[in-house]
DNA sequence: ATAAACTCCGTACCAAAGTACTGAGTCAAG
DNA sequence: CTTGACTCAGTACTTTGGTACGGAGTTTAT
């Protein structure tokens, strides 16, 4: 099956845009252009276009997908080792997000304590010289 | 107190073309330059910078800092509000890593479990096609 | 008094992940 | 057969938070 490349986008419910950028990245190759007409998108490249969507809600970079894509006949423990190491990179991101709550929270309730709708103790506590 | 833009760098710890950003960015003010000598800096806009530091730690952006800013002497629930919002969002985005921790665990898993190191799971289970 | 270090100012550049625009060409429907 | 919708190709622009550069002026140290 084929399509041309605003059916692609819808198809994925992308830009149109994107997929040209894609293409210009070389994450999927471009169709030959046929001597009459427009291009025409094969499955294959809509099913990659879904794999780097995919790959992308799993917090992977298109730097990084484009090793996945080149990895993707590799030995296993190549590829496992970048799951690997994105999963340590997410685990610290959890630990600062976590702090970064606690301080708002922490924050809220001097907020939520304070009589004095004029002052507003987040303010005072951002600035250093009090 | 006064001092020239570098020793306001050196004294956050940031670079002094961060302190011109900033300037061009309108978040603090530039000093007037004097008849002779170079543009001296009050203790005011260190605080100030140092002001925005902090608030970046708590993953406001500037443009949500300069917000801040403002609202610096705004009653304190604009103030909560906007601590509120960010706090919700930070709870989403903890969320989101949490699913994608799963994600990531889950193919890690299953390329343990794989004796066959020539078909990697992981690139498998992206494939939506499979 | 001269060199090294610093400032000033404007501009350009960086990554990331797109989005937008322009001026063609092409296609499908009425 | 013409109008509207779509495609193509290349280039430019966007956002965020800076960083770098180049040439001129100033200041400080020797």
């Amino acid at each position: 099956m084929s399509r041309t490349i605003s059916k692609v986008a819808k198809e994925i419910g992308i830009n149109i845009e994107t997929v040209r950028f894609y293409e210009r990245k070389g994450l999927i190759k471009q169709p030959a252009k046929p001597l009459q007409g427009y291009r025409q998108y094969p499955t294959e490249t809509v099913d990659r276009i879904r794999f780097i969507k995919r790959s992308q809600e799993l917090g992977f970079t298109l730097k990084e997908i484009e090793g996945l894509l080149a990895l993707s006949d590799a030995p296993c423990r190549q590829v496992e080792e970048l799951a690997q190491k994105k999963l340590i990179a997410v685990q610290k991101k959890q630990n600062d997000l976590l702090r970064l709550e606690k301080a708002l929270l922490e924050l809220l309730s001097q907020c939520q304590n304070n009589k004095d709708n004029t002052h507003c103790p987040i303010i005072e506590s951002l600035q250093p010289n009090l």
